[in-house]
DNA sequence: GAGCATGAACGCTCAACCGT
DNA sequence: ACGGTTGAGCGTTCATGCTC
């Protein structure tokens, strides 16, 4: 909405809107605010978006600051696209978006299954910190190709792309399957006996973790 | 106010194109 | 080949104006 549409309103929220109130924005922002991610990586996490809207919003969005083109190195060369520091601010308002937004029932055409990106958020805007007020610890989330690590201290939840090596427990799943132990109360063994899911490390504070959340 | 017709705006798929 | 952009054609949605 930075080009030709606006809502011609003073107001900073209509403002706002008139940056990220397009559709598909915000969830574009979502899908970038682990890390960098390619056109391909957004187009795939954001099933149901055209190349030619995704590549619109895009370029809304780096026009508006949102967002920032760059290019890697070689050998890849590829181009990736990733939030300024004013699109970093924009994580709160998500974090309350989706919040306010986890008590409205799905829609029935809703898609059953999140993107890696979503659950990632997902665990964020859930987090029950009075349910993890007495667990620390660093827990590797694989997901697929995707790997998160996600830190408890201090009734605070910090979650991230990538690997570390002093996780107290790593989970390998599927997304769907992570979801079904966070939010549908899915037994974490049942998941294990069924071969669903693979842990390492202590599962007792695992299990634990996997309890920290609102479903 | 309700119902209908109309046209603009929008988003989708599909295909082609360009640059690396 | 891959990543990304552009355009055509089509269907849907929505605002608007008209009639009853």
């Amino acid at each position: 909405m930075s080009g030709s549409r606006s809502y011609g309103d003073l107001c900073g929220i209509a403002r706002a809107l008139d940056v990220v109130g397009e559709r598909w924005a915000l969830l574009m922002v979502r899908e970038l605010v682990f890390g960098p991610k390619r056109f391909v990586d957004l187009h795939r996490g954001l099933s149901g978006v055209s190349h030619n809207v995704l590549s619109q919003r895009l370029r809304e969005l780096e026009d508006s600051g949102v967002v920032a083109r760059r290019v890697l190195g070689p050998p890849a060369g590829a181009r990736v696209y990733e939030l300024t520091p004013r699109g970093r601010e924009l994580e709160p308002v998500l974090l309350a978006l989706g919040r306010w937004g986890s008590s409205i029932p799905p829609a029935s055409t809703s898609a059953t299954e999140l993107s890696t990106d979503a659950l990632a958020f997902a665990l964020k805007t859930t987090f029950v910190p009075a349910a993890a007020s007495d667990l620390c610890g660093r827990y590797q989330l694989r997901l697929g190709d995707d790997a998160f690590y996600a830190e408890v201290a201090e009734g605070r939840l910090h979650i991230a792309r990538g690997e570390i090596s002093d996780a107290a427990a790593t989970i390998t799943c599927g997304v769907r399957v992570l979801q079904d132990l966070v939010f549908g109360g899915r037994d974490l063994d049942d998941a294990v006996h069924a071969a669903d899911a693979a842990v390492t490390g202590d599962a007792s504070t695992l299990r634990r973790f996997l309890r920290c959340f609102a479903s």
